[in-house]
DNA sequence: TTGAAAGCGGTACCAC
DNA sequence: GTGGTACCGCTTTCAA
């Protein structure tokens, strides 16, 4: 005997249509456009949509129209990640007009990316949201032909694929430098993650920079690998005490790292800023709140969202986009670690 | 003059079909059962799929087969907050089969979350994973009759809808509290949301039950606003001491208000466990590293999303499923705060 | 091993 | 104001 209960059998528009006694063309209309049609039609209609239960199919409706109101995003970590601020933003701010917003974890693969945007792009998104500007060129010539808005973000270029909206990493890292200089630090260290993450490749590159401007001794680089969590931040401290006990400041790459530095030293005893100046990016949630509390650089996580999602919204309504690289700055948040 | 260039028009199936002398059939063969198709037919195939640069249409194909391999999932809050790593372990775990996740955020707001269950079933999911267990009879009876698999997760219920993946937040809370009784501590506060957000209900009232248990007076309870970030546990701090000058620990219904508390703490000098003791819950990353270290109940974030994604991927592919209800229970991490 | 034809569940366009 | 009909791009079934 078979015990599988028969299928619960979706109603679709034709069932509505028997059941109010119109036709398909006229549900559908009562659905879309329900001004024309005539009030006594539609409330049976309504009325038999009700009693069915019927939830129209998207699926067909995006074949039909060939569009689904559905954003792709791709960033790079979902998990405790300042991605995710600009994912709920730019959520949010998609929302408002009925779009939906499908995210795609690429694990700071670039390899893995590549694979994303090419599944992702079967589903005929509307528009595709990315996270950085550098991509293999197949990628980008992909993108490019495939006749969507693209918005690349939490980075700036010249010449974006499309639409571009973030901010310099270069410039804050050279801000950094500057300020590390200006406060008489001379002997000075980055702890970050490179490889796999051009964001903060930029940033150590814009220090490197502002260091040598001021005629500074080359920085001392501690790599770290993955996950950037503040206990491997910690660690880097004492990497940094061990390979180079001279340091008197630190830059890190994020506050992540930077917070389980911060504490690390707090911790052991080590006086901060006196004995080491430390400075983050990202300003998170918690740096503002440490002691000592945490100097940093403020980036606009969800601005980043919301404008891209705004971006979005103009384009997909046809409407004009008045320039197609926003800059939105970042904010130096001088605090006590230095 | 029209400036606009003309749509780059997709190739379809027909097209790359055209290209190399085929039906359409044996394209759509070469995709999805390579093994059925001639080996000289098949290299044809494939150099036209690349020289068009033919990518399938999976909005189509998921209209012809009824199968969309996304999965939808519900989540209060995509920011900064725990739902995020179990979505990263979900989205990693389903993409392991070819699944993408479809992730809504409902802002904490039941309501909202009605709205997104009905707008993504609309998407035709092949699963749709909510957060919690507590909804409306509405969107229950809808999801129920939906014929698609469901995980509701991050608590336990006797009887799910579906499937049920999480731990007992109840549980966790009156553990706290017999702890706190042990430590001798009397004069009991806590410091939460509560409306909109069950789990965090969930936990005082198992606490509450817990210090009736042994005795003790009625927990001072304040309940904070809704984004509960650090420095709202700051404030409540500070409200706490204002109206409940003689509290000697405090249980935050969770580490992102507690790590602000305790800090709050240690900046306004008050003794900590000493004067005042503190639990917090969810153990973030920061938790085990600041001055004192946080005593919290660590719980297991990730794992909901990949057990939960196991459970689908099985059910998806007709496996028998040995327990809908899974309980993934929590781990109580003693350090220095209490 | 390959192809023709009929869906999948809607929408667009054009009559009535 | 309402209904008929041809698609949307792919898969499925059945023949050849």
């Amino acid at each position: 005997m078979d015990m599988t209960p028969p299928p619960p059998k979706r109603s679709r528009l034709e069932d509505v249509a028997r059941q109010a006694g119109v036709s398909a063309q006229t549900v559908s209309r009562v659905l879309r456009q329900p001004a024309l049609v005539a009030e006594a039609t539609r409330l049976r209609v309504q009325s038999a949509i009700d009693r069915l239960g019927y939830l129209p199919d998207l699926v067909a409706r995006n074949l039909a129209t060939s569009t689904t109101r559905m954003i792709v995003a791709i960033i790079p970590s979902l998990a405790s990640s300042p991605f995710a601020d600009t994912m709920q933003a730019l959520s949010a701010t998609l929302a408002t007009n009925g779009y939906q917003l499908l995210i795609g974890d690429s694990n700071y693969s670039p390899e893995h990316e590549d694979e994303l945007v090419r599944a992702m792009l079967g589903r005929r998104p509307d528009a595709i949201v990315l996270t950085g500007t550098s991509r293999s060129k197949k990628t980008r010539a992909l993108l490019a032909h495939a006749g969507l808005p693209v918005v690349e973000t939490w980075n700036l270029t010249a010449n974006p694929i499309d639409l571009c909206v973030g901010f310099s990493n270069h410039a804050a890292g050279f801000d950094v430098a500057r300020y590390i200089f200006k406060r008489g630090y001379r002997r000075v260290a980055f702890i970050g993650r490179l490889r796999n993450d051009p964001r903060s490749e930029d940033r150590l590159r814009g220090f490197r920079e502002g260091l040598r401007g001021h005629g500074m001794s080359p920085v001392r680089v501690i790599e770290v690998g993955d996950p950037a969590t503040p206990d491997v931040g910690a660690a880097g401290i004492d990497e940094l005490l061990r390979r180079y006990p001279d340091a008197d400041a630190v830059f890190f790459g994020s506050d992540r790292l930077a917070i389980g530095g911060l504490l690390a030293c707090v911790r052991r005893g080590i006086g901060v800023p006196d004995r080491l100046a430390i400075v983050g990016f990202g300003d998170f949630e918690v740096s503002s709140l440490t002691v000592p509390s945490l100097t940093t650089i403020a980036v606009p996580t969800r601005e980043i969202g919301s404008v891209a999602g705004e971006l979005l919204l103009a384009r997909l309504a046809g409407r004009e986009i008045p320039e197609r690289i926003v800059d939105l700055g970042y904010r130096f948040v001088q605090r006590e670690s230095a």
